[in-house]
DNA sequence: GTCTATAATCAGATAGAC
DNA sequence: GTCTATCTGATTATAGAC
């Protein structure tokens, strides 16, 4: 909050600004971390290691291990809300769907998809009291419920599927472990893997008759 | 080995068989453990406690533990290698693997379905040092890529798709937390989660034309 | 083989000087 | 705020008696 003590200054708004690119580093490290091993497996030591300075100063940015994660999810709920916005929005909604899945899968093979472990329960606590998390959670399930139930009604989605579901399917790609298998071996193209994996993704395994 | 210095004596395979019964118990219960919070949150001093015997006795039996959870995942290979050989040969390829995929969904519902850490190195090491585990897994991939190449060739499976993208598609359904997400808050019953899973696996999110 | 007790290690978190 | 050094607790693994 600024004060009337210091009007004219930009010494405070300028620290104020070094503080938040160093958070933004942090926030990076930690994301990319996430994204290579996982919450138990990234320590806390590494993560100052990578960003350079001593874990006790990372522990004045941040109170636990729990809130670096939940600082990096909070970052790509933003950047997910952020993709969702930039969107045409005269597009059909199964488009809408197909891009928001795409630049999902691409998310994870570039290595920026945060992947949390469904078990750990401190974590999950963690989130849940992250309001930021929980609203940005919201407005995403609200954005994409709504498409989903469009693309029922105009025929494209099969409405055999409760809504809940296909979003479910469509979260989980967030965490597909077949993107990984099949770019073990360096065998496919990334390019490759996506129209493999959207394509099972939303025609299924099956053969759709012609 | 059997030895001819005890060759009428019935004591020694009865030992040896409590011995089995003992770590056929230890077994399941890491099992279930795995199943229930993953191989990270898993405490050695959890599982022996379960069992009923103390720690330094599970160690006796299992050298670490990694080795106990290579014994759960070799079990349940086998459970899975037994599934497929009880399966009805005469049928179509296409409903082998739906058979495959419904037992691993119905298998993971039921809590018996050990999940590891895709990430964790060490475990990932011990499970390849596994002969008894790769050589399940090598059969398995075998049985699953008959049928769908199999199914590819009826036009019953895409063609499109590679079929190691296939392959792990359904490899990828032992750990899908679309099951999990679907029970929370017990609004929808086993049976009906499972049609959907296996739905979206098989034909998509996208409407099929009658 | 089973137990109690303990070693050894690692990781999250903090104290206190600067 | 940043650092070095340390604390604390949890966890894997083992020693040694019975």
């Amino acid at each position: 909050m600024t004060t009337l003590a210091e009007p004219a200054s930009a010494r405070p708004s300028f620290k104020q600004h070094m503080l938040k690119l160093r958070e933004e580093t942090i926030v990076q490290t930690v994301n990319r971390l996430l994204a290579e091993k996982g919450f138990d497996a990234m320590t806390v030591d590494e993560v100052a290691a990578q960003v350079g300075i001593a874990k006790a100063s990372l522990y004045k940015h941040f109170a636990s291990k729990e809130d670096l994660a939940v600082a990096a999810m909070v970052r790509a709920m933003r950047q997910a809300l952020d993709f969702i916005a930039a969107l045409p929005s005269q597009a059909a909604p199964m488009d809408q769907l197909r891009s928001v899945v795409r630049w999902v899968l691409r998310l994870k093979l570039s290595g920026d998809m945060p992947s949390l472990p469904s078990q750990n329960s401190t974590l999950r606590a963690s989130l849940a009291a992250s309001s930021e998390y929980m609203d940005g959670l919201m407005a995403l399930s609200d954005r994409l419920g709504a498409w989903i139930e469009a693309g029922q009604a105009a025929g494209d989605l099969n409405p055999a599927l409760p809504p809940i579901a296909i979003l479910y399917t469509v979260y989980a790609r967030a965490c597909d472990p077949v993107l990984e298998f099949l770019r073990m071996g360096d065998l496919y193209g990334d390019d490759d893997i996506v129209e493999w994996v959207m394509s099972t993704c939303f025609d299924g395994l099956a053969s759709r008759p012609r």
